[in-house]
RNA sequence: GGUCCCGUCGUCUAGGGGUCUAGGACGCCGGCCUCUCAAGCCGGAAACGGCGGUUCAAAUCCGCUCGGGACUGCCA
């Protein structure tokens, strides 16, 4: 039997980090298994659901990597990847249910249902509890499921071995609201059905509604899938991952300057391990180890701190061509403007030395600023605290008169006329340096200097060293 | 409250009775390299929740306990 699987998102939110690991693990199960993995968007909720969010799922899936078959799910023997299209099937199966006695009509709300509950809680029982077939059917309202009593619903997870519930503790459940449209339950198990779906991986979180499911499937006389419950992610506090911990909707690190590979790649790590020792890996590795059996019972943290190192690993191996089309944007965010061929010229020849510094690509662009603003803010500037007025100043006059006589602008004629300087004046690199960088890129940090100030140019340079020196010759404070 | 799930360094994990004085990775600390910052290299601190049991032998199996989490909707 041909392996199916499928991801079923809701299109109430941004494709959420925790869905996109759950879609990953399917998607990967399915490849390793010659299988198909196909889209599911399920939009039952229509008062949530929005064609904004379902195009954020679809785009953050493909930006992933996780291409899903079509002809399967999309535009497959049903038709359509959307549930809201398929409403009167799962109507008709309600109805076939009430028909065959499994499940009931019920025209309570769920406000009268309330003291019910509150009643059960009080006994110590589960609060669904006496909520049941009332003695007098109802012709309308919801249909509910009836759950068959005295029975144990056992079934064995992929990755938590056998689980089992006893029906007793579930309650009667809402298959088809009275509003005629179908709960989640419904929805999913009937398409689950038709699509011929074999392994159904999803959040734990679902965990307690799989003897719910697998009797809805018993009743509906479908075969039951395999199922594999995946530890949910949490944040940094051991909450379930939420928007309070930052960043959850995927879209936002495609958006932040992350690489697909990373995130694929660090997204794997979270539950899973190709073999213990390997950190990085390609996609295909991933799919020759995969099995769902190796995914850990345990819930994860969301690092932020290992995604970006991670990062980091696959910028540095990009293709230098690949990162200067990658950092480009970045750059001119940074910057503020678009750059033209000249501008981008003198980025290019300080773009190895950028792509070693960057692990989250608008770093890229903050690196590079001072290529292409026009003032320094000396202001803001930090000088070499080690080092007095006067010292600066001297070796800001020095460097001046020997670069304004430098006709070779290379990073190798610059760094041998400034360093002999230096041992001249007494200086040792490490110290003599600094304030020469702080007056050049108006910071203490920056990519490596001589190469900087090829980029630079010469004019600019001095421009900029003449600058510095007016500040100093101003009287200002150093520091 | 009820049901279910989970418990190895701060975090992600390896381990599935002896090869575990518990391995790898991120982070952290120290050092080297060095024009700053990175990168790289070397080194370090850091974990089997607790208690019982089975066994010659337990991180690994069992029980209890403690802790955490999910679910408990006419959301998914």
């Amino acid at each position: 039997m041909t392996v199916r699987v499928r991801v079923a998102p809701s299109p109430t939110g941004y494709l959420h980090v925790g869905n996109a690991r759950a879609a990953l693990f399917n998607w990967l199960f399915a490849r390793r298994n010659d299988g198909q993995f196909i889209l599911r968007v399920d939009d039952t909720d229509q008062e949530r659901s929005t064609p904004e969010f379902e195009a954020d799922i679809l785009e953050s899936l493909r930006w992933l990597g996780l291409d899903w078959d079509e002809g399967v799910g999309v535009g497959g023997p049903h038709g359509t990847y959307r549930q809201s299209d398929r409403l009167d099937r799962y109507r008709e199966a309600a109805q076939a249910l009430v028909e065959a006695g499994a499940a009931y009509h019920d025209d309570r709300s769920p406000e009268d249902l309330e003291p019910l509950r509150q009643k059960a809680q009080e006994e110590r029982l589960h609060p669904g509890h006496y909520i049941r077939r009332p003695e007098t059917p109802a012709t309308a309202g919801a249909i509910r499921m009836e759950i068959p009593q005295g029975e144990s619903v056992v079934f064995d997870d992929l990755v938590r071995g056998t689980v089992s519930f006893e029906s007793r503790d579930l309650d009667d459940y809402v298959i088809l609201r009275s509003d005629g449209t179908p709960t989640y339950h419904l929805a999913s198990t009937v398409d689950d059905i038709d699509y011929s779906i074999t392994h159904v991986a999803r959040g734990e979180d679902l965990l307690p509604s799989t003897p719910k499911h697998i009797l809805l499937t018993r009743a509906l006389g479908g075969p039951e899938p395999i199922y594999a419950h995946l530890p949910l992610l949490f944040g940094p506090d051991g909450k379930k991952l939420s928007k309070r911990h930052g960043e959850t909707a995927l879209s936002h690190y495609r958006d932040a300057g992350y690489l697909p590979d990373a995130v694929f790649n660090y997204l794997a790590l979270l539950g899973w391990s190709i073999d213990g020792e390997t950190t990085i890996f390609s996609r295909q590795d991933a799919i020759r180890a995969f099995d769902l059996t190796d995914v850990s019972s345990n819930p994860a943290v969301f690092d932020p701190d290992k995604l970006a190192w991670l990062n980091g690993e696959y910028v540095r191996a990009m293709d230098a061509a690949d990162f200067r089309a990658a950092v480009k944007p970045h750059v001119e965010a940074a910057v503020g403007r678009t750059l033209d061929a000249d501008e981008w010229g003198s980025f290019e020849t300080v773009s190895d030395l950028i792509q070693e510094r960057t692990r989250l690509l608008p770093e890229a662009g903050d690196q590079v600023v001072f290529l292409f603003a026009d003032i320094i803010d000396y202001e803001e500037a930090s000088w070499d605290k080690v080092m007095t007025k006067d010292g600066v100043a001297g070796i800001l006059e020095s460097a001046q008169t020997l670069l304004t006589a430098l006709d070779n602008w290379s990073a190798e004629a610059i760094e041998t006329g400034l360093r002999g300087m230096l041992e001249e004046m007494g200086v040792g690199a490490g110290k003599g340096l600094q304030p020469l960088r702080v007056a050049v890129t108006g910071s203490s940090v920056s990519p490596p200097l001589f190469e900087s100030l090829t980029a630079l140019g010469k004019e600019r340079t001095l421009d900029r060293l003449a600058r510095a020196r007016a500040r100093i010759d101003g009287g200002e404070p150093l520091t």
